[in-house]
DNA sequence: ATAATTTCTTACCATAGGTCAATTTTTTTC
DNA sequence: GAAAAAAATTGACCTATGGTAAGAAATTAT
């Protein structure tokens, strides 16, 4: 917790009370590998994981029983199902630790609800969601440009140090390839 | 530019000095079909648009010459080149008008100052960001589960008007497919 | 309106990546 | 650490989409 706070404040000042604040609607937990956090299809998305430590998945599975993933959370990283908390609707995804992990818990509402509040907490999100949308644009010329490959290459850059935690069917679905294609590429760099 | 107040004001209260400064910081202006607002590599971006009316499209042109669509900017939306804003770096992308369009400019510095002078604005970037967020979100799901005919499906229910002012090939740049490609998914649609 | 230009379609072939199934390897569990 | 389970690899084949090129159609410019 104090990591967050601390990454607050290399930005910006923080009273007292707003830093208390923060103390009051969370809660450090650490899962066990496998634990799902968020289910997809649950009713209601009440949860916003902060990654102390680990690292979490989110994913959907389509209707063919595929999955895909969209996001991993690594240390620093918020993560949740914002289409289901910012659309009031039960969970387009699931989420899950891929290794033991220790979150910061915040409920949803309340994180929402700080900005009242303690409006100074304002600029630190602001500045959060401009990076996760630049980051989200980046992806998506990624994917529209970049062979499977290529986005392989990248994502090892990205991630360094992820494939520890992970099984290549996550990066697959990630990558948007299927798992048998992500082998093949990896053959192929090793050939070179 | 009223438009964009009373937007603004649907959501919240707005003081005068607020109002007055967000015209002091801006300027609507028209331009003609085929207007380059923004060129890709041009050294700094500075500029972000609010379209009142038209249709803009920002992309960016890749090593093989290829374009690859970002997104549209239809009526009450924002564009610009985020990564380069937020990156401080030269243009990503390339920004155009696929037809005869208004918008209001606003210098993108001066408009991310407004916050420093009137917090008042935040909850409506904030909300601005997150259903950015959201939507990007679910544009990365789309490409990983669908095809690109299913994916033509839910632009045009998403865009209903667009095809208007659109030439094929910046849709087919946005799907991921090449312009020839979606030719033959729109030839099968049209058979069924 | 007509000509020039751009865009769209279509036919043919090429290829990246998908599917399925068998086998090997790795990880987990007891 | 042995057995069971899960994941990764591999091969054979398949399919969606890409590439190229030429002609048709639509749009733009004069």
């Amino acid at each position: 917790m104090k990591a967050l706070i601390n990454k607050i404040k290399s930005n910006q000042d923080l009273s007292l009370e707003a830093e208390a604040y923060l103390y009051a609607i969370s809660e450090k937990k650490t899962f066990s590998k496998g634990t799902v956090l968020i289910k997809q299809g649950q009713t209601t998305v009440n949860k916003v994981f902060f990654v102390l430590d680990g690292c979490l998945r989110s994913y959907c599975i389509d209707k063919n029983g595929k999955e895909h993933t969209l996001q991993f959370g690594i240390k620093d990283w918020w993560i949740s199902d914002y289409i289901a908390i910012h659309n009031n609707e039960s969970a387009t995804l699931a989420i899950e630790c891929l290794k033991a992990s220790t979150v910061i818990v915040f409920n949803a509402k309340k994180l929402n609800n700080i900005f009242t509040q303690f409006p100074e907490y304002e600029p630190f999100l602001r500045n959060l969601l401009e990076r996760h949308v630049v980051s989200l644009h980046q992806r998506i010329l990624n994917q529209l440009q970049l062979t499977a490959s290529e986005r392989y290459d990248l994502f090892l850059k990205q991630y360094p140090d992820i494939e520890q935690f992970t099984r290549n069917y996550h990066i697959a679905s990630y990558l948007g390839v299927t798992q048998e294609s992500l082998s093949r590429i990896r053959v192929e760099k090793i050939k070179k």
